[in-house]
DNA sequence: CTGAAAGCGCTTACAG
DNA sequence: CTGAAAGCGCTTACAG
């Protein structure tokens, strides 16, 4: 590889010269600088970022430690989170956690080992020792998604809530009696968030959640096909299945066909986080809708607020609720079923923003 | 941060020491190591990987440069790649091309700056400038399933002729004789290889492509849709349409649908790259599965000897059709439409498994 | 405006 | 077995 001395001795100049230039110091000659750029470019140059991090304690680099790459709603995050951060002139690193806190850690070390300037989590538990210590240390940090209580750390997510009120209404007004819930791990904050805000919904409407109707699942395909499986072994199962994520909907629509059964006329299915292949399935899925971009970027900028020394602000948008027929057909628009979808998403206009 | 320096001064050794200690180098006096160990342990001492990268000019990771990460396949692929990667003691950074020349680029110049040992691509383009010298100035690199033809660099891939002649020949069989096609940018392999093979199937069964039957793509979900729209506005529209990728098949669905048509009655879809999603799409999609996470880890293993040392291999595994009920009932299974899916998954086995 | 020199945190021949 | 020292490729006060 060419070093920054090659450069200097094709330029004839020192290699705090070539570094000036390179780095735009404005104390350097246009004689210099011209010939350090004609050096640069003729031997094709690109400066040692390891070497140049090492000196400057910098590496303009974030990491982002997701739950699980698999699902989709992280993956829209993550590219989210990279062109905000490009955009800022930083990179960023992604690790996979795959929903387990061991795998989460080992990010977590092997990114805090690089050096990276500061780290994006949507942590999978309720914090390890060392994220815990990571947190304390100092090192810059933004939660997304889910976050660890008692920490200070900024968090950016959605509220669900508003939207859970409106899915329960709309469940109870086509007449839904017997509501269940697959849950997502106790340990994650919207794995507690989602079933209190859906018990408190059904309070609201008169009904209660009975314990065989909460599935505890774990974010991932196969919890899902597992609890719906127990729903319906019950001697009196649910009327709707409320999935509290997009994965746990896929293993709920596989169990539910496993049986040969049909949604919504067997059994009603919801979920949270929409995704595009909702509008395609068999029937189209009525799902809650998470601001996903907003949600990454806001992430970065509070990132990138606090590595730059600015203070960084904690971000909650409103999640929608997006109806399409999963759970029978919406009186409202009954008429008309082709065009449900349009209507229906604009059912529950997003209203309370707010920051804190 | 707690450097190398304090963990000897507490240990009451020498930086060399700690050193070896940590790099599990033999020749160290028990005593000596075990103060170390507890120095290390009591500062809560991790190496700096930057520091130790510019020494020893390795950083133990892979650049995986991947089209799209929106694309499940991709998504999958790179989760692969990093299992595998792991596993040998290699961490992996991905950047997202976007289908997006420039951004590709952009992301390679970024890894090659942080000198990873070793670069994964999935090229975007027929190959920059700046990839091919990369090639030639003998980064470590390794194709995953688009190549660069003409450049010495090893390609791990999936084969997809087999499948597509048996795709075309099941439409066939199923009565249907004016096959469209939307294909990826040309200037990919996958792009180039998927229609030649199709137009060869076609030829095999007597049938030709005319010009109005291939819909330019690009991968992404909007050329599907706007392809299968112009499709839709002829004279004569096609009676199947094959997506060379699951996203366009996606677009594909969403302008069936905006017209009020349905698949496979009004017009039969097939696609590139089986997702988990298409089981459950209105209808099931017929689709050519890849093996994925083969891939990838053949792609790592391979990126990983050539580092290392030792001579990578190319590889190439085949590709398989998985029938569903886009194209119409299947004949041969037709008296049971609810357990389709098994059956015809069995069709076509795997059977050539070539490695060059 | 410019260069010599120190130093970032490691690893590793070299001597002992 | 151990330590002093050089050096990886940069950046940046410090002097001039």
């Amino acid at each position: 590889m060419t070093s920054i001395k090659d450069v200097a001795a094709e330029a004839g100049v020192s290699v705090a010269t070539v570094s000036r230039v390179l780095n735009e110091h404005p104390s350097v000659s246009e004689d210099a600088r011209t010939r350090v750029l004609a050096a640069v470019a003729s031997l094709g140059y690109r400066p040692n970022a390891v070497a140049r991090s090492l000196r400057t304690d910098q590496t303009h680099t974030l990491g982002l430690v997701i739950s699980d790459v698999l699902n989709p709603y992280f993956t829209e995050l993550a590219r989210s989170v990279e062109e905000e951060a490009r955009a800022l002139g930083y990179s960023v690193i992604i690790g996979n956690a795959d929903e387990r806190p061991e795998l989460q850690d080992h990010h977590v070390r092997t990114l805090l080992d690089r050096r990276i300037d500061g780290l994006l989590v949507s942590p999978t538990d309720g914090g390890s020792p060392l994220m815990l210590d990571a947190a304390r240390a100092g090192t810059p940090m933004v939660f997304v998604d889910r976050w660890i209580p008692g920490v200070d750390v900024p968090v950016v997510r959605s509220d669900g809530r508003g939207a859970i009120r409106d899915l329960v209404a709309h469940l109870h007004r086509l007449g839904h009696r017997r509501l269940a819930i697959i849950t997502g791990p106790a340990a994650t904050t919207t794995g507690q968030e989602r079933v209190e805000a859906f018990r408190e919904a059904l309070e609201e409407c008169g009904l209660d959640l009975p314990d065989e109707y909460i599935g505890q699942g774990d974010f991932q395909a196969d919890s899902g096909r597992r609890a719906t499986e127990r729903f319906l072994d019950l001697a009196e199962p649910p009327q709707v299945v409320f999935a509290t994520d997009n994965l746990m909907a896929l293993g709920a629509l596989d169990a539910v066909r496993a049986r040969g059964l049909r949604v919504p006329d067997d059994i009603a299915l919801a979920a949270f986080d929409d995704i595009r292949w909702f509008v395609h399935t068999d029937p189209p899925i009525t799902a809650i809708a998470q601001p996903t971009g907003e949600l990454g970027r806001a992430a970065v900028r509070a990132l990138v607020d606090r590595i730059e020394g600015r203070a960084p602000r904690s971000v909650t948008l409103p999640a929608r609720l997006v109806v399409r027929r999963s759970c029978g057909e919406n009186p409202a628009t009954n008429e008309n079923p082709a065009t449900n979808e349009n209507p229906a998403t604009n059912e529950n206009p997003a209203t309370n923003r707010s920051q804190t």
